[in-house]
Formats: C-alpha cells, sequence, structure tokens
RNA sequence: GGAGGAGUGGCCGAGCGGUCGAAGGCGGCGGAUUUGAAAUCCGUUGUAGGGGCGACUCUACCGGGGGUUCGAAUCCCUCCUCCUCCGCCA
C-alpha cells in the first residue's frame, strides 16, 4: 500500500511511476487526490465540533444539580451538536472507505534501478551460472523422463484431483522430499535463516498484508467449513485461504508488531505446498508440472531496516543462487522489468533455470524486494535505536526454490541416454547414496 | 458441538458514566550515587491523524463494529479472538 501523504502530494510522480508498469488509470489517481483533500476537511471540520463538544461538556460536568435548567439548557443545545458529529464521522467514514479501496488495489511503484518495459520480453538478464548440457541421444522432456521412470504420474493424478496435478511415486517422491530438507538445511545452517513451520490456511487479513488479496482473489482457493458454504458464511469473516506460497504466513508472522532495531534483519525460510487456482492461465504450460494447483516450495523471507533493502536484495538472491549452484543446474538471472513485477514489488531478480526440452529458461525463484508496501498494509514496523518513532520495516522474499520445477530441472538437465537421471552430488546423501534414478 | 471465563499502553495490571490517555508495577531512556557494575533514588517514556515555520496545539484510540447519553474504557447489542472444562478427533 502506497502512503496516502506521500501519492497524494506527489500524484504526478507517482502517476509517472505507475506508467511504467502500465497502470494508466489516471482518473483512479485524480479521484485519490481529490478524496485525500477531502478528507482533510472533513477532519479539520469534525475536530473543531468534537473540541468545542469536549469543552461543553466539561463545562457540564461541574454543574452540581443536574437538575437545574442551566443543567438542562445546555444538554439540549448539545444535543444538535452531537448530531452534527454524528453526520461529520459518517461522511468521514465514507471518503476513508473509498480512499482504502484505492489504495489497496494500487500497486506498488517501481524502484528507480527498475528497468522500463511491460512485458518478460524487456526483462534484463544479469549474468548466467554454468552451461547448457549437451546430450549425443534424443532429449526427452520432463514428462517423457519422470513418467518413463515411473516416478511422475498424471493420469492417476487427474483421477484424483482433476487436471494440473501431478503424483510422485517412488524415487519420485524421494526426490521432492530430498529437494526440500536439503534446501531448508543450507539456509538454516549456512545462510542463518530461522526455520518456520508455518500453517497454510491463512486469514483474509494475512493475505491482504502481502498483497494478494483484495486484488488477486480469483488466484485462490478458498476454504469453509461444509456447513458455512450455505450459511455465506464469508460475510462473517470465517474464510480461509489455502496459501498460494509461504511469503504470506512468514511475512504475516510479524504484522501489527514492532521489532527492534537490533534484531534485524530477521530472516526466516519454511516450506509449504502451495495451492493456485491458475485463473487466467488456461492453455498454458499446461503439459507436465510446471503449473500445476499445487506446488512445494521453500521461501525465503527477510526484514529488513529501510536503509539496507537494496543490499539485502542482493543477499536474499544470492541465497536463492546458491540452491542451483550446489545441485549443478545451469541457469541465468534476469532483473524484471517494471511492467513484469508483481503487484507488491519494486525491484525483482527472477533465477531462471534452464529447461533444455523446451530450450528456454523459466522461472524457479522470483527475489522481490517490496519497501515499505506490505509493511504499511500489516503494521510491520522496527523502533529505532536512537529513540525516535517506529518505522515501516522494508520486506523482502524470495523462493529458495521452487522444488517442483528444481525437479523438473533435474529430470530435463541430468537425463541419461538409458533413459535415467543422475542425481545431484548435493542430494545423494538425501537419497539414501543414490546416484542414479533408474526404472522401477 | 456444549458450558463457563477473559480481552486496557512495549509487557503485566487497576479503573466499571464526567476531574481517565487512563493508577501502580515491569521494561526503555536521561540523571544522581558508585572506581565500575548491581542495588537504590529522581525525572522521563504510547500510537495515529489534523493545524502551525516553530515553541506548540487539537482530535481520536481501553479487541472490532453498532447503539444509549449532553458526555462511554465504564451501560446495551453484535461480531472476533484467546483461555478452561466436556464431547468429537489425527
Amino acid at each position: 500500500m502506497l502512503d496516502l501523504r506521500y501519492a497524494s502530494e506527489n500524484l504526478a510522480d507517482v502517476k509517472a511511476a505507475l506508467a511504467r508498469r502500465g497502470f494508466d488509470d489516471v482518473a483512479l489517481l485524480d479521484r485519490l487526490g481529490s478524496l485525500a483533500e477531502e478528507r482533510r476537511e472533513i477532519i479539520t471540520q469534525v475536530e473543531a465540533l468534537r473540541q468545542e463538544r469536549n469543552a461543553a461538556s466539561e463545562a457540564m460536568a461541574k454543574v452540581a444539580d443536574k437538575k437545574s435548567e442551566e443543567f438542562q439548557a445546555k444538554r439540549d443545545e448539545l444535543r444538535a451538536l452531537g448530531d452534527e458529529i454524528k453526520a461529520g464521522e459518517a461522511r468521514q467514514a465514507e471518503v476513508a472507505e473509498e480512499l482504502e479501496g484505492i489504495l489497496l488495489n494500487l500497486p506498488n511503484l517501481p524502484h528507480p534501478e527498475t528497468p522500463n518495459g511491460l512485458s518478460e520480453d524487456d526483462n534484463v538478464e544479469m549474468r548466467v551460472w554454468g552451461q547448457k548440457p549437451s546430450f549425443d541421444f534424443e532429449m526427452r522432456d520432463h514428462v517423457e523422463v519422470g513418467v518413463g521412470l515411473g516416478i511422475l504420474d498424471f493420469e492417476r493424478a487427474a483421477k484424483l484431483s482433476g487436471s494440473r496435478f501431478v503424483v510422485l511415486m517412488g524415487a519420485g517422491a524421494r526426490l521432492e522430499r530430498a529437494l526440500l530438507q536439503f534446501m531448508l538445511d543450507v539456509h538454516t545452517t549456512e545462510h542463518g535463516y530461522r526455520e518456520v513451520w508455518p500453517p497454510v490456511l491463512v486469514k483474509d487479513s494475512a493475505m491482504l498484508g502481502t498483497g494478494q488479496l483484495p486484488k488477486f482473489a480469483k488466484d485462490s482457493f478458498r476454504m469453509a467449513k461444509e456447513e458455512e458454504w450455505e450459511a455465506q458464511a464469508e460475510a462473517q469473516g470465517h474464510d480461509l485461504y489455502l496459501v498460494p506460497t509461504a511469503e504470506v504466513p512468514l511475512t504475516n508472522l510479524h504484522a501489527d508488531e514492532i521489532l527492534a532495531e537490533a534484531d534485524l534483519p530477521v530472516a526466516y525460510t519454511g516450506y509449504t505446498a502451495c495451492f493456485r487456482s491458475e485463473a487466467g492461465s488456461y492453455g498454458k504450460d499446461t503439459r507436465g508440472m510446471i503449473r500445476v494447483h499445487q506446488f512445494d516450495k521453500v521461501e525465503l523471507v527477510r526484514f529488513c531496516h529501510p536503509d539496507h533493502g537494496d543490499r539485502e536484495l542482493d543477499i536474499l538472491t544470492g541465497h536463492a543462487e546458491s540452491i542451483l549452484q550446489k545441485l549443478e543446474l545451469h541457469y541465468r538471472v534476469v532483473q524484471l522489468c517494471a511492467g513484469d513485477m508483481g503487484f507488491a514489488a519494486q525491484k525483482s531478480y527472477d533465477l531462471e533455470v534452464w529447461l533444455p526440452a523446451q530450450d528456454t529458461y523459466r522461472e524457479i525463484s522470483s527475489c522481490s524486494w517490496f519497501g515499505d508496501f506490505q509493511a504499511r498494509r500489516m503494521k510491520a514496523r522496527f523502533r529505532p535505536e536512537q529513540k525516535g518513532k517506529p518505522r515501516l520495516l522494508h520486506t523482502l522474499n524470495g523462493s529458495g526454490l521452487a522444488i517442483g520445477r528444481t525437479l523438473v530441472a533435474i529430470l530435463e538437465q541430468n537425463q541419461q541416454a538409458d533413459g535415467s537421471v543422475s542425481v545431484p552430488k548435493a542430494l545423494r546423501p538425501y537419497m539414501g547414496g543414490l546416484e542414479r534414478i533408474t526404472a522401477a
């Protein structure tokens, strides 16, 4: 969420910055400006009335005889004032609600270092790690490799849950488990993250805090108890959402909290299953386990001092990269252009792993710096050491990594002529020493 | 699901129609004492939003929302959350 004062006092800058990411609803921003002005006027007006009432009430309290004519007369006079205040408050609430609605639907402003551009074609390649593996046999994609080995089963997944699900079997299931253990171990022991195992069902307030709601409700799976479906319980706030990413529970850990500056930066890592409805992606990536409704991911989340956000983003990105490096998977890092960034991000790097069968790099981690955008939504603050008022934290997060896509990359990059797949050396201890996955 | 209890400042906790932003304690900060520390003593210490160049000042906030009243932390309604016991349950 943008700061109302900043946004209303710098409307032209905000319009220009949002235009960079393709947001061109100028009328909405103008509305924001005029509402902000009206808000101030009403506040001034209502507060003056309240001041008047407070003074009068104080005088009333000093009248000893509550039945005197003097008292009665004053009381009648104040009744009208009370009504006037009530009307002003009502208008103030209306304005506040509309402002809130606008602010919650405005994306973050791109950081000045974020390049221009409106689609992924405008992303900037920062660096490439490793080399494309070459194959002296006919290359297969992860579906052929995985199904061939009997470790991926899409047909049975469809029987259980429909399209865009996968069942992992045998060494595939173990590989998934090995990857998540490996990633958590690296981040906790080498990178200093505190491990968190959060709920995967969260309240709408958490979804609002990180920016998934209200604008992207269609991307989520929303839960209710059976009897609440009939009772339309969502109106009563009983509803829960399946997390689309561990970013939601991990970041919201510190909602409504004031951290000590000395404790910064705070770094959490956690694994969760992630659930996405993939609304609007019909027909895209329908093959295999690139885009599924349920996938596993290890997430990295950092809270830091506003002065260190930029540096923290580099640190976080490095942590995610180290996983790919240890797994010896060829990848590249791109900086997202303004139009390709997520709603809440101001600066983002994507890690894209090489998928030889698709002859392309695919996102396997997205590392973002949110500035105070999320922190303002969820009131996550810190208290500066040199006294002073609490200030908003900066938040960052990145996948470290998406486990399913890592598994896909391993199947494709490490495939052998005989259909088997070599297990990355770093993972072998987690696979009971297994060096090669062969058909069961 | 049933029956009770409770939500007050960074934390604990009093207050139960006006003098309450709210006693007291803890914690924090500043100072005194001390060679230093502990202990002790004194002072100070919420958040947000208006207005003012500023000293400053005003307004709101006692779980959320609504109501009663000239006036609500205090009374009423409602919702939420947490705790205890019973039931069910991995």
